[in-house]
DNA sequence: ATATTATATATGTTTAATCCTATATAAGGA
DNA sequence: TCCTTATATAGGATTAAACATATATAATAT
């Protein structure tokens, strides 16, 4: 499972609690892998009973205990073959894609109207990806080093490449609608 | 569930059996949204359920009968609905950028080994990607006419595009990784 | 004065997807 | 002869993810 090694890559930067990581997944990979609460602090558990990280409770007046996961040297030794080892490549679902395909069962408008609304959709998204690296500064607090900030912005570049690609096509389709190319039943 | 909607899709081409259907999703749409066939046949269940389906049995000698499914007037309103409405994108999950994010805990060695098994992969892609078209010829059995032939190639291109821009992009990690721009901790 | 946000964890429920096995027979290949 | 593939459907079990709610208090904003 995949949450396991995004959890294990963060505990390997410093201990944390499921409440801190919840906000640092929020603030980093949650664009291609978004995390419920829930799901952490259930996998947080699931990680100490596999000895891949260890709990320590820190009391607090106040407010509930914090529960503070450090990685393990099992969990570490987990985290880097999972990172040297072969692409985790699975099906990329796309729904999108669904509608794309049944699309000729629609009148060619609101073809139209449906890649139009494709290229807003994906512009949107682009605009929200430019702001990215202005939101977290050249560096961040709990990402602190370049090392590991260079690898961050890898993952924004790519995320900006796929969906100009995806943008350009939906263009590229908006302009064969218009030229009379979609051939009728 | 989009799930619903692509099988509705099929059978607004036509009256279809879970087997059939089963077989078309793993010739057509199989890239972008694959089907198990348990989920199939559950589907369809439901599909029947909730007035969007309809089952003819059709008793056979010595197999089991065939359930062969049609769409009804309120599955073809609900499908209709659902293509000319809002482009369902969600969160694309890419479980290989949790190992880019992560990818500066391994050494320099083993990263470059990383992304030239990522471009390993995106070509292998790529590679069976080019031959769809071949496969299925000019028409097909299940999806004969030109209109939907379109859409079809749409998806298609759409797949290429979009995994020929990742490519690019690791093969410009991989120049950054020869020339020393990754940083040091 | 009241409502919301932040801090912190826990658990119940549901959905979607995957995996696996079962049933039954015919035809074709090793 | 035996194994696999094709035809056809059914359902149990498990996992991952999403959704929802509960507990408890302090600080801040309206």
């Amino acid at each position: 499972m995949s949450l396991e090694y995004a959890i294990l890559g963060f505990l390997n930067y410093h201990p944390y609690t499921g409440y801190d990581l919840k906000k640092i997944f929020d603030s980093s990979i949650r664009h291609f892998w978004p995390a419920d609460q829930s799901q952490i602090y259930r996998t947080l558990t699931r990680l100490t009973e596999q000895g891949f990280a260890e709990m320590e409770k820190v009391p607090q007046e106040d407010r509930p205990d914090r529960k503070v996961y450090s990685i393990t040297d099992a969990g570490r030794a987990e985290l880097t073959k999972w990172l040297a080892g072969p692409p985790p490549f699975g099906d990329p679902r796309s729904a999108p894609l669904i509608q794309v395909f049944f699309a000729g069962q629609l009148p060619d408008e609101e073809i139209l109207a449906k890649f139009e609304g494709f290229t807003a959709t994906m512009r949107a998204i682009l605009a929200q990806y430019d702001q990215v690296p202005a939101q977290i500064g050249p560096y961040q607090r709990e990402i602190p080093s370049p090392r590991e900030h260079f690898f961050w912005m890898l993952t924004l570049d790519n995320g900006i490449r796929s969906m100009r690609a995806s943008l350009e096509w939906a263009e590229n389709v908006i302009e064969q609608i218009k030229s009379g190319k979609v051939p009728q039943k």
